[in-house]
RNA sequence: GCUCAUGUAGCUCAGGGGUAGAGCACUUCCUUGGUAAGGAAGAGGUCACGGGUUCAAAUCCCGUCAUGAGCUCCA
């Protein structure tokens, strides 16, 4: 099962029945795709086309064209587009030969308004991968024709609402060793109603990121000095992180867990025996040497190249900031002589692990170069798979549940049956792969299962939930892994008194704490509940004259832990609720004569506003419940 | 890493070859108030960094770093 929005995205070609399956608004999109098209080859008619599909929200054109379209291109582009939908051409198929088709882009008349002194070249290509067996259409509305298989909407004037969003790079047919393109994004619906919709839900979207949020209450900070894709967690931002970790060490604690801590760096060695060096090189940081190795080595005039091959052959030692926490966790299991009496074994940490990300694929909390997993890892029996993967399913659960987050998804990443690349038992597999079936399938959440999508190790199951900009990020993962236990030759003595290979489980609810945050962030828009938020209580005097009893009331807060401040400022009580309100601060307490007087406190809530006056007792149970109940 | 765009005060942003701008935040003073902005004054910048062109560069050019979108990658 993949979904439209992969297939749109990806470079596989689209079968005719998956063709015929397009919705409306996508016919609609692909229809607007080529009024693109159409315009840019009025503007620029040497430009060479290639893919103009349907995409989520939209389509995109892929072009190459000398002239560096951007954003200030629009204006006019999008004047051409208006003058194509204006003259209301209609779109018409041809049905051609193969012969045909290559003739037209042999004179450069596909994806064109005429014919050129120059091949349609990336078409000619798109025909070679055309199946034998498949028939060949070219579309044509005005005198723009171009290779498609359709199909489209009746008229150019069908697509009276577009947009352009975006122009960004792509790779032909998304491999790396193709000529590199330019995209050109757009959007287009059935009427502009429907756009102008689309375009303020995207406003509104953007004010939820959690870079700006975060910004905005001072949650996080990534500063130049410091490096691309290093987090640092400010004061706000700690609390956060701090209470989310209170939150999973106490399920751990109730699952049978045992807590542990290794360090952020292992010797080569130890990820020359897990695979991880070198076979992961690119995407770890470079090793640490030591220092007299180095200046042995440099004493010997070793060059740089050198270095890394005498670091990959193992002729030079060195440390290695840790990509995965796994090796250490192995480590510990194997540290002790293990009986089948101490299986499961259950080691979880909350683990900082180093990755050297591509610079161009950072980008906030969501993708960085130092995070922390809510880790662990299991070492059991074939036999207590199925349930051990039951009981990180549940811890799952808990998490979401507790955090009320819904919208996600589950993909079960199953092996590709016609691959070799695999370790382990066949047998095994398929009882992994029943076990995490069987184990999706009692979430009661819809699920994809994805063959080829596990890992060469073991099949997974992964959640998986979207951004604002509607961009998808694996959160929590369940992985089985018959590799590491052979590598690093565990072994536990059965009850036949006989050595036998543990199974291990990989697992991690939150996935990483900087990608959870994230997360979090934008579904709460930043109004985090109460037992999350970084002040939960703010106490606001009407005037400095009552400082000493709002100081009272601050006091027997903090006193029972409430993370609590007051706003003593010189500005009126209207002033002091709006900037409250702006932190996303739950609980207001108003103090003045009124309350004074009467012994009470005025309580606002943040987003049900002015809840009444209740006795300091009173507020102070309600709010331990919602804090012990992590209520939402 | 690649393509394009962006980088001006703590934040949001205007400006632009000839003395650096606004709003908010901040500091001080006045005001002491009742559920989303009371008033005044003040302080704050090597215009990301490094080169170049120029009598003169924040402004133009090149490079670097960082940010954003997308591609590729993601154990």
């Amino acid at each position: 099962m993949v979904n439209i929005h992969v297939m749109a995205e990806g470079n596989q070609r689209k079968t005719l029945e998956e063709r015929s399956q397009m919705t409306d608004v996508e016919r609609l999109r692909h229809s607007t795709a080529h009024v693109l098209a159409t315009a840019i080859a009025k503007i620029w008619p040497e430009a060479q086309f290639a893919a103009g599909p349907p995409v989520e929200n939209g389509f995109y054109y892929d072009v190459e064209l000398n002239h560096r379209i951007s954003p200030d291109d629009f204006e006019a582009i999008e004047k051409e587009m208006t003058i194509v939908v204006k003259e209301n051409q209609k779109f018409e198929r041809i049905d051609v030969s193969r012969d045909e088709a290559l003739e037209l882009a042999k004179s450069g008349r596909l994806g064109a308004l005429g014919e050129r002194d120059i091949e349609s070249t990336f078409k000619i290509d798109l025909l070679n991968d055309i199946p034998e067996e498949e028939e060949i259409s070219i579309y044509k509305n005005g005198d723009f024709w171009d290779l498609c298989a359709g199909p489209h909407v009746p008229r150019t004037g069908n697509c009276k609402a577009f947009k352009l969003m975006s122009v960004a790079s792509a790779f032909y047919k998304g491999d790396a060793n193709n000529p590199q393109l330019q995209r050109i994004y757009g959007t287009a619906f059935k009427n502009k109603t429907q756009l102008n919709e689309y375009l303020e839900q995207l406003e509104e979207a953007k004010k939820r990121d959690h870079r700006k949020v975060g910004k905005e209450l001072g949650l996080f900070h990534f500063d130049e000095s410091v490096g691309q894709g290093l987090v640092l967690w400010k004061p706000k931002g700690s609390i956060i992180r701090n209470e989310l970790q209170k939150f999973i060490s106490n399920e751990l604690d109730k699952k049978g867990y045992s807590q542990v801590f290794t360090p952020h760096i292992g010797k080569l060695d130890l990820y020359r025996t897990s695979g991880h060096f070198p076979y992961y090189e690119e995407s770890q940081f470079s090793p640490i040497v030591d220092r007299d190795s180095m200046q042995k080595l440099a004493d010997e005039g070793c060059t740089c190249g050198e270095l890394s091959n005498k670091l990959k052959e193992g002729e030079t030692d060195g440390f290695l900031l840790k990509p995965m926490n796994c090796p250490h966790h192995i480590k510990i299991f194997s540290s002790e002589h293990r009986s089948y009496r101490d299986l499961p074994v259950r080691l979880a940490e909350f683990g900082t692990v180093y990755r050297w990300e591509k610079s161009g694929e950072l980008g906030g909390l969501t993708r960085v170069r130092s995070f922390t997993q809510d880790d662990a890892h299991l070492f059991c029996t074939d036999d207590q798979v199925q349930d051990e993967i039951m009981g990180c399913l549940d811890l799952v659960k808990v998490v979401l549940n507790t955090l009320g987050i819904e919208d996600y998804r589950v993909r079960v990443g199953l092996r590709d049956a016609d691959s070799n690349k695999y370790v382990g038992d066949p047998q095994n597999w398929d009882r992994a792969e029943n076990a995490l079936r069987e184990a999706a399938s009692s979430l009661e959440v819809p699920f994809t299962e994805e063959s080829g999508e596990a890992a060469f190790y073991g099949p997974k199951i992964d959640f998986v939930v979207k951004d604002v900009i509607g961009r998808e990020w694996q959160l929590g993962t369940v992985q089985v892994d018959y590799n590491l236990p052979e590598r690093f030759d565990l072994n536990y003595i059965g009850p036949d008194n006989k050595p036998h290979r543990p199974v291990m489980i990989h697992r991690a609810p939150f996935g990483s704490l900087e990608r959870f945050v994230a997360v979090l962030i934008e579904h709460f828009e930043g109004s985090f509940p109460t037992w999350l938020a970084p002040e939960q209580v703010r106490i606001l005097p009407i005037s400095e004259k009552f400082t000493i009893p709002a100081e009272e009331r601050l006091n027997e807060l903090l006193e029972v832990g409430a993370r609590a401040s007051m706003d003593n400022s010189a500005e009126k009580i209207g002033a002091k609720i709006r900037l409250a309100q702006l932190d996303k601060v739950p609980y207001m307490l108003i103090i003045g004569a009124n309350e004074v007087e009467t012994n009470t406190i005025s309580v606002r809530h943040r987003s049900r506003g002015d809840i009444g006056s209740l006795s300091p007792e009173e507020f102070i149970n309600n709010f331990q419940d919602e804090v012990r109940n992590r209520a939402l």
